[in-house]
DNA sequence: CACTTCTCTTAACCTAGATCAATGATTAGG
DNA sequence: CCTAATCATTGATCTAGGTTAAGAGAAGTG
């Protein structure tokens, strides 16, 4: 039944690779569902893109405390490749979380999920060198990731691509070694 | 009204400098309200203390996803300084947010901020120098700040006691200079 | 008060990663 | 299929901060 009155609440689109879902400085009205292909987010210093994490299938895409707040974005979220995301306006999800109580529940998990997240990031990037943070990206390679481009990841990991060059040919080093 | 009743739910404790409030792997039951003093918080990694931030007087203190989800705390809570601070249990929270629904509010808030304090705190690890993090940090100096020892501010900042000499003297060189 | 224990600073050396510049390798568009 | 643009790698040089070791202040304790 929830999910026939899912369906009336939704609707699903397509983004192509570079398309941006949410600009800075807009407000975030929609949360999406990632169902194929892979997003990132990052926000805009001195005309470069820092980012800092990406959008995998079966995830929320969405900046959530200003989807909440109703704030004005201080991130962008682009799509890194040709992407299809199901979409709910803040208002459905509002009559949604009415009609079926059940639906409460998903925003809690929401909120927990990404103060989980940005914990471990800050985690990881408080105590961990750059290395460890590429080996501990790629250890679960999966095929949206082998797609993105190493810039991009570079980026993510709070290096310059070519910083990322030399880590990975010492780590292939140190792998025909060992 | 609310503030007579507010009287009956809390304590107030004194902490001398040093004291833990919560330990890892303890419950976080209570939400603390600084009074008077400061704490800082860290984790513990290969036993050095990785101190991730501070609560100065009129914030609360807490570690609010485990107090929230009754979770085990992986960072701890210490006094660096004689303190004084308001604390009320999680169930007499409870108990006053069902007589006075404004402190529903107080609870948004809390996450809120945590959120905001937490993103911010990661943005400025990703993007700027110690030495950037370190004049940010002594913008505002309060009497509180003055008070906190080199170490503990240097770990705060992600560097070394000797890094954040290094620092010092570079930036009351530059001072002379201009 | 003297003594031990923390805390802070300094110096010498080392390493990870930044920056700059050049050159291959891919990819996309006509 | 070819050209242009983008992306990835490499080398040389540079810098921030780590590491180690030593010494100078402060501060708590008997």
């Amino acid at each position: 039944v929830e999910l026939l009155a899912l369906s009336e609440y939704v609707q699903t689109r397509q983004y192509k690779k570079g398309e941006i879902l949410l600009k800075e400085g807009d407000h975030c009205n929609y949360i999406g569902f990632l169902n194929k292909g892979c997003f990132n987010f990052y926000y805009m210093k001195d005309g470069v893109e820092l980012v800092r994490g990406f959008f995998f299938p079966n995830e929320f895409i969405s900046n959530y405390p200003c989807f909440l707040l109703k704030d004005k974005s201080r991130f962008e979220i682009k799509a890194v490749a040709d992407s299809s995301v199901t979409l709910i306006h803040r208002d459905n999800l509002l009559l949604l979380t009415k009609e079926f109580p059940k639906f409460q529940e998903l925003k809690r998990i929401i909120v927990e999920s990404l103060y989980i997240e940005i914990s471990d990031k800050f985690e990881s990037f408080f105590c961990k060198t750059a290395e460890e943070r590429y080996l501990d990206f790629i250890k679960d390679e999966c095929e949206q990731k082998k797609r993105i481009p190493q810039y991009v990841i570079a980026s993510y990991l709070g290096i310059t691509p070519e910083g990322l060059s030399r880590i990975k040919k010492r780590t292939s080093i140190k792998k025909i070694i060992s």
